[in-house]
DNA sequence: GCGTTCATTGAACAACCGTAGAACGAAGCC
DNA sequence: GGCTTCGTTCTACGGTTGTTCAATGAACGC
């Protein structure tokens, strides 16, 4: 019954509180977006007074600047059509959290659109550079466009029909659009 | 440079000054989101004071329910894909607001979500019923989100590969995916 | 004309927000 | 063991928000 005495170290503690609260502030600022979601919230959330985050992150800003960061997406190999759904699949079948925290904050908070923005850039640069086409610029972002839509769909407005339907009945209707924008049976 | 005085009548003057009001909340809501848009800010935006926008629409709350009110789109007739796409067209050519002031808000504003629920509903069902397939439900909730992802990415994240291109390349392009899953050519 | 209605304003209130800084207590160092 | 460091809490401040309400003056009905 009674609490066990870990006995831990300053830097562990450190590390362990900040990591706690870095958590609470994704799934508050994923669940709620930037506005509504508040320091004490947060706070509260990770068991730790507000006064806390602040020490440790400066200002609210800040804790969702390093909240919102994802580690950078390493693109699948491929058939650039089999690629990007395998990406689609990542977001679709992972904890949805990591990517909705940016996507949702990014649509309540004007100022924290410039981060993702620059990510969207080099994946579209990326995307586009692997698609055989004159407008391919336009297709991937096309192909971005599709990803955004239907994780939204599913994660955030929880339409019952997408939110309900299993990750590979998505894919496989989707494979043909993908096929189509990729330019891959040309 | 002396201001006319049209001398309405009072009917006239409340009529016309609460669709101003209403006007400025569209903008406000579909530029900055249910949480950043504050009533001081709309009735600024309309020239009145703020209490007046209180005394007319009792809440925040109720302005934004008449503000985010849809004019129920009728469907376009003919193949489930061609009106789909047309559908499309009217949304990336007309003024944005309409939808947009919903979409944003809805992402923000978790009490909003109900509305576009219900409206996103009868537009499933409508559009399920004219796909022939087992699956129709699934793949109108698909196209709705592709399309829902091109207006966001469009004219809410302003990516700028989309916020760019003619509405014609995007439709041609998205041509062969509505085809794909409306199931015209199966 | 006169009392009534009503569109409109201005000031105020309670609640909540991000943020700052003082205070305490236990871990770390010598 | 004693001084310092630092993780953590508490309290408070200034600003903004949604909302209320009394006051004003012009349109209205008679």
């Amino acid at each position: 019954m009674s609490a066990e005495k870990p006995r831990r170290t300053r830097a562990e503690q450190r590390r362990e509180t900040e990591a706690r609260i870095l958590a609470a502030a994704r799934a508050t600022f994923a669940e709620l977006g930037y506005e509504r979601t508040t320091i004490r919230n947060v706070a509260s959330a990770a068991g730790v007074n507000a006064g806390l985050v602040m020490h440790y992150f400066g200002s609210k800003e800040e804790l969702f600047s390093r909240a919102a960061k994802l580690p950078d997406e390493e693109l699948p190999v491929g058939h650039p059509a089999e690629a990007l759904l395998t990406s689609l699949r990542r977001r679709l079948d992972d904890e949805p959290v990591a990517s909705l925290v940016v996507l949702r904050s990014v649509l309540t908070h004007a100022e924290a659109s410039g981060e993702f923005r620059a990510a969207a850039a080099t994946w579209l640069d990326r995307m586009g550079a692997a698609i055989p086409a004159a407008d391919a610029e336009l297709r991937a972002a096309l192909i971005s466009a599709i990803i955004n839509g239907v994780v939204i769909d599913r994660y955030l407005l929880k339409l019952s029909s997408l939110a309900d339907a299993p990750a590979d009945d998505i894919i496989d209707l989707l494979r043909p659009c993908f096929e189509s924008l990729a330019g891959e049976t040309r």
